[in-house]
DNA sequence: CACTAATTTATAATTTATTTACAATGATGA
DNA sequence: TCATCATTGTAAATAAATTATAAATTAGTG
């Protein structure tokens, strides 16, 4: 089971989300301050839920401190207005998601959970495809080809990774373009043949392993 | 028919989807939680469509055990902020594709339709004719003679395909003009005596296969 | 053999894909 | 901030494949 270290002066906000955290299955540890909070530090935290505003030491400071000590623990900020908080700052600092007041649980514990999937990912490295001597990661981004990284941009990385997640499977342009593309952008025929191109030409002599088929 | 489950716990997001898809020809199930889609899974569906923000399983619990029972259903998720859906892991526990709320009722169906345009070609059965050692695919239009594929431009497919799907019978060039050319277009008796020609150089020596008669 | 229909060959017209060049955008870093 | 570079998309030129036609050749039939 997952521990969430709640920290936040306010007990009602503690008490909210204490409640949505629990009936959604996860162990709670409260703190009432920074300080607080960095007493209750422990190896059986899985994520923190750090509140911004606090008397003494803020939500930066607290997370400032907590990597200092070279703990990875996942950090979410809460915020009460949006102008106080500074996304930009909070990332500086270490952390890896906020969330602004009033939130919804729902928008929280989706949050969260993003978070474990996030570092679940990263522990389990089950992400890549291979397809003779390519293999690529969806999950770093790193395309290798005879052991030799492949350097391609994000649209060339995603088109790849599209036809070896179905190998030997034609698609029409369309059926790229909606696998790939965001739902409201609308690029034109040429655009798909010209990354493909540009991925050929980086295949080297195996370019043929993308093969057109005509109309 | 084609029958989807739809499930979502918002009861207005289930009727969009139900409305857009019915008026694509669809069949709909409906199921208003991760439970109740595991209890309406059946033979008869063909894709499911799962919310990931649910109360009790989330789409991607939902999707875990639909997988675990070794079913391949089809499954796109469904989710409504960006942020909250991790690809990566949607497709990691076997999802096939995403659509963001609030999504267009026509991105939707068209990532549908190509899902189940992609099944068809893996499993291409159901759309395939055979004659001797002759076999062609009318979804992939892919021919294979002797298990070696036999590369044919459309138009000599499609000839190929309207004598296979009625052997050994008689047509007349003005049968195969209407049969297979669009209806508005006019073209000269010896264009057919040439795409035959090609057919049959390339069926080698099948070629009799193709037989002639004269008037 | 003569006549017509079918086949083959060559070539033109058309469609579709590839390549090249370049513009717009956005990120990076002095 | 400005300049620079990478990325992404578009347009236009080129190339390639497909389809259609015309003409030359061959075959079938009375």
């Amino acid at each position: 089971m997952k521990n969430i270290l709640i920290v936040d002066d306010e007990p009602d906000i503690r008490a909210i989300l204490r409640y949505n955290l629990e009936k959604e299955g996860f162990a709670i540890t409260e703190a009432i301050d920074g300080n607080d909070a960095l007493d209750k530090l422990s190896k059986d935290l899985d994520l923190a839920i750090l509140d911004i505003m606090m008397p003494g030491k803020d939500g930066y400071d607290v997370c400032r401190k907590i990597r200092e000590q070279g703990n990875t623990l996942p950090i979410v900020f809460l915020t009460a207005m949006d102008r106080e908080f500074d996304e930009v700052r909070g990332l500086e600092v270490g952390g890896d998601d906020y969330v602004r007041k009033p939130f919804s649980p729902k928008m929280l514990i989706a949050r969260i959970n993003a978070i474990f999937r996030r570092i679940d990912q990263i522990n389990s490295k089950g992400t890549s495809i291979c397809f003779g001597e390519l293999e690529i990661n969806t999950s770093t981004y790193i395309a290798q080809l005879n052991e030799e990284e492949l350097h391609l941009p994000r649209k060339e990385f995603e088109l790849l990774a599209f036809f070896m997640s179905q190998p030997n499977i034609i698609f029409s342009r369309g059926d790229l373009l909606s696998g790939i593309w965001e739902e409201d952008v609308f690029v034109v025929d040429r655009t798909i043949d010209v990354h493909i191109n540009r991925i050929r030409s980086k295949l080297g002599s195996y370019k043929n392993w993308i093969e057109t088929v005509k109309g």
